[in-house]
DNA sequence: GATTTGGGAAACCAGTCGGTTGTATTATAT
DNA sequence: ATATAATACAACCGACTGGTTTCCCAAATC
């Protein structure tokens, strides 16, 4: 399954999920007890940044912290930057952008 | 509905759509011919927008042009500087440990 | 006034999402 | 060796999503 950044952040406690392992690096049920869900739930949530690799699973024993892979919420930042520049040109050059889109949808 | 601003762009098409009208404001139509979906597919996609107020609609004839709220981007860059900051601090306190630990050797 | 054109709204559909409950697996503790 | 604790995995469920098709409305054109 695809799964990208943006899909990621998109649900509130995912959010907080990686607000909360920026601080430190948690176990499932230590960040379940945050919420009003099962850990099992965490636990999908986990899998889903996982997936799009914003999390990293760190074995300790019969312990899994999760640790944040901060290079990757860079992507937010770089998709910002490519809408700020185009904000910025834009009475310019309508014809690159077109051409761009059609390329990351190669 | 209750609608955020992540959940809009976590779409590809939505984020493409507000890379296109952050050049110039559009119509559904001409926004349609850029994609491989229905013109009503569009709309839909642009009914989110409005509904979290990324996107204004401006009638003109009968034409409506849709032109983006950037402002309103700015909320996913709060919510990294949010994520930075925690995560800076995360090292400060790291540091204080260290200085810490440097304070007792002596 | 009839027709075309730009666009919204509703009904429907298959797929996905976030959640739960239940079961399986493995590491620690007794 | 057995019990317990931490977690994953699977099946299921209702709600939502992104898409289509069909229909309707209003503005422009003839």
């Amino acid at each position: 399954m695809r799964r990208d950044i943006f899909q990621a952040i998109a649900d509130p406690t995912r959010r907080a999920i990686i607000l909360l392992i920026a601080v430190q690096a948690m176990t499932p049920n230590a960040l379940a007890e945050h919420f009003d869900t099962t850990r099992q739930a965490i636990s999908k949530h986990l899998k889903v940044l996982i997936q799009c690799e914003l999390v990293k699973p760190q074995q300790q024993g019969r312990q899994i912290y999760y640790q944040l892979e901060v290079e990757k919420i860079d992507e937010i930042d770089h998709w910002l930057r490519q809408f700020r520049k185009i904000w910025e040109s834009r009475f310019e050059r309508l014809d690159d952008l077109l051409t761009t889109l059609k390329k990351q949808q190669q």
